[in-house]
DNA sequence: ACCTGAACACCGTTCAAGT
DNA sequence: ACCTGAACACCGTTCAAGT
């Protein structure tokens, strides 16, 4: 954890990942450059020098986290042959821990962006596509028919995102079992 | 016969109609009172006569919220006895159906609020403690046990929660078999 | 190269004052 | 009771000057 010091200059990263704190904690209507500058310690003329304009990091942003996010995806779906059961379970039970609370805002908040904004509603889709893709694969490997191989990856993946959002880890139920019997029944041997 | 006149008196109930269409469209952050006032067509500071401040009105709203999702969900999964299973699939069609695109942005903006808000996390945690709840009971009366009960309730409401955040009939694939085939998945005979 | 500080325009928020 | 008007605060953007 790097605590952002006025000692160097910063350079179009350091904006970017300041911009991403802002964005976990208030979403998109709160990354405002002002806002953005006084947590690097510099003056909001400052940014110019290293964005267009406000648009310009916004751009910035979306790209960063549209490759972070497919890199991990297929990092977490590669599987040597025979150990696609395995992957699949173990995508599911990253995905749905939930523990990655500023992940989960981030997620969160590109998402109601992309509901007024084309560019970014692009971008999440191309995400949306790529994890489906991952897991789609594998259930084709696992031998499964097309249908049944899309089917799956889209209750797994619809499953993963919609328990991210719905926080229900404080509902009195053992939530242990509960997301081993889903398990099961979205990847089954 | 009274013939409405340009200069009726506001009252809360017509600021916060209005203050849901904006929501909509915007989220919270899109929730000012200057562009709702313009909105209805009358100055901003009128807002003050009927809200303590912004505070207030998003306090209406979400208790207006609250009320509307319990509501709907109730009446959604009520099924006379033997009709349990149907119900079921029902609710599963309702809701996954993703026709309802102002519902959703309203959701999923209440979800977003809820992240630097307690008091809105803790009305959205209640609306989700009641969707469980109601297709938990029907799963129940299905004659399932509480463990198996619970798991399919929790994977029905991420499904068609994560599902209406994905936008996926965009894919290319066959959206309607695969709905069949998760819906079948979720509430099997 | 990188940043400051001032300036400007636009717009939301507040509240004392009107009817 | 209900609303107006304008001062005020905040933020995006530009730019000449500074290091």
């Amino acid at each position: 954890m790097v605590k952002p010091t006025r000692a160097a200059s910063l350079d179009r990263p350091a904006w970017i990942r300041g911009a991403f704190a802002i964005l976990a904690d208030d979403g998109f209507d709160g990354l405002r450059v002002e806002v953005l500058a006084r947590r690097l310690k510099v003056t909001k003329g400052s940014f110019y020098w290293h964005f267009k304009d406000r648009r310009d990091l916004f751009e910035a942003v979306l790209a960063e986290w549209k490759n972070g996010r497919i890199e991990d995806i297929r990092k977490q779906t590669a599987a040597r042959p025979g150990n696609e059961l395995a992957a699949l379970r173990h995508t599911i039970d990253v995905y749905a821990a939930a523990k990655n609370r500023k992940g989960i805002a981030i997620e969160a908040a590109f998402r109601l962006w992309a509901r007024q904004d084309a560019a970014t509603a692009a971008v999440v889709e191309e995400v949306d596509a790529e994890r489906l893709a991952c897991t789609r694969r594998l259930f084709l490997e696992l031998g499964l028919d097309e249908a049944e191989a899309a089917a799956r990856s889209v209750l797994l993946y619809a499953y993963v995102f919609g328990f991210s959002m719905m926080q229900c880890d404080r509902f009195a139920m053992d939530t242990a079992s509960v997301k081993v019997w889903i398990s099961r029944q979205i990847a089954t041997g």
